[in-house]
DNA sequence: ACAGTAACTGACCGGCTGGTAAGTTTCTGG
DNA sequence: CCAGAAACTTACCAGCCGGTCAGTTACTGT
């Protein structure tokens, strides 16, 4: 027929060393995230990154090193932080900004999938568990302890333990994110806007921690005076 | 060398149709619990239940029918109930015996590999967990729902949703189960006295619902006045 | 133009596990 | 004592998946 074409113009792939590790730890995320650590597939990451499942063993030692790489490079980061928001306010104020920020973030990436992950399978991989505790837990538990306890020294808080309100808080959030997800199962909390959820809890948290007395009206916080 | 014995005395293994089918189902829940749906192994299973691998086969259609058989005869009837301990009471007292009722009971049984399995796994099996949401969670937010809806009426609890409440309530709980559990990563819940963080939890959960006004004054609940 | 090398592919291996079925053991009635 | 059936075991299969490696393709310097 007509000519051969001696060139291709269109590659099958290309050579992209310095990009490659970063498109397989976000392919790597996406399908953590979703299958947990022991059901994900290498050929799902591989296909995901737009490689071959044997391009991930020339960055990547094995599975689980990869799962470590996508901690220390994606999600630490993500999570860590939070600093910022309690700069000024009152205790009050702090805590609501705290909830707020890390509602949204939360809401940003599909964390729902990575909260399972973290909370039900990292168990098994205790070197990681003491990893993410010391990074991601502590860190934030850090931050939370402080409002609270300078709530308390305030007088703005009851005299609780600061550790165990953040216990108690954080359930709140996590288990509400997981609630939230696309995998609950139809129960209100599906429908819910998630505005409103997180209004909720901080209402409920602020009762559970505030003295009656003092007054720093919260906005739109409780619930429809109905 | 001596006469062959031809009636040998010990049996390898004895025909027990009646009891086998809860031997495996006892098996199976213990072995699920630890490793959740997927990585459970029929071998393991078995070999719990004292049977072959194949056996298993006798009684069950496959490994998912099995575990739907496990939630129908052992978990159901274990969470269910709770009936009982609202029998009467004001509604903070029954709300602090329904707290330390279902606590105690989740402490019981290994109820943590049970709750992450349910929260983890569950989803991708939409009719059991359709099933699981319509005997165990449900009938349970109705009883506490129940609870809250009288605390309001009342006058004793804040004029709050009670559908909001219950899942506030329900998040603290079982995050602590998780928390408390064995594989508790070493935080501070970890050694933790669990009589106490059930304290916690009902001294959080009651000052985030009742109003300051009414005294029904919780026997040791609280903090240390430090 | 053309090695030479770095990046990447894809076929393959081995172990593991749900499920099967043929064979073995225990029990039961006559 | 002895069929014959019921209960159970064991060896096996098939598919899946983490990991490997020999070969292929894209790039680079000269």
């Amino acid at each position: 027929m007509t000519e051969q074409i001696p060139a291709p113009p269109d590659p099958k792939w290309r050579r992209l060393p310095q990009e490659r590790p970063q498109q397989i730890l976000e392919a790597a995320l996406s399908v953590f995230s979703e299958h947990g650590i022991a059901a994900a597939k290498l050929e799902e990451i591989a296909a995901r990154a737009g490689v071959s499942k044997g391009t991930i063993y020339l960055y990547f030692q094995s599975k689980e090193e990869l799962f470590k790489e996508v901690v220390r490079q994606t999600v630490v980061p993500l999570i860590a932080r939070g600093d910022d928001v309690l700069a000024r306010g009152t205790p009050t104020e702090q805590l609501e900004n705290y909830l707020a920020h890390q509602w949204r973030s939360f809401e940003r990436v599909q964390s729902e999938g990575w909260i399972r992950l973290v909370l039900l399978e990292l168990h098994k991989y205790p070197d990681l568990a003491e990893f993410h505790r010391t990074e991601v837990v502590e860190r934030s538990n850090r931050v939370l302890g402080d409002i609270v306890r300078r709530g308390v020294e305030s007088g703005e808080f009851r005299a609780v333990e600061p550790e165990a309100a953040v216990s108690m808080i954080k359930a709140l959030i996590l288990m509400h994110v997981l609630w939230t997800g696309k995998h609950a199962s139809t129960s209100r909390l599906g429908n819910k806007p998630r505005e409103q959820v997180l209004r909720e809890i901080i209402d409920f948290a602020l009762h559970a921690l505030r003295v009656p007395g003092t007054d720093t009206p919260a906005r739109g916080s409780g619930a429809p005076t109905t």
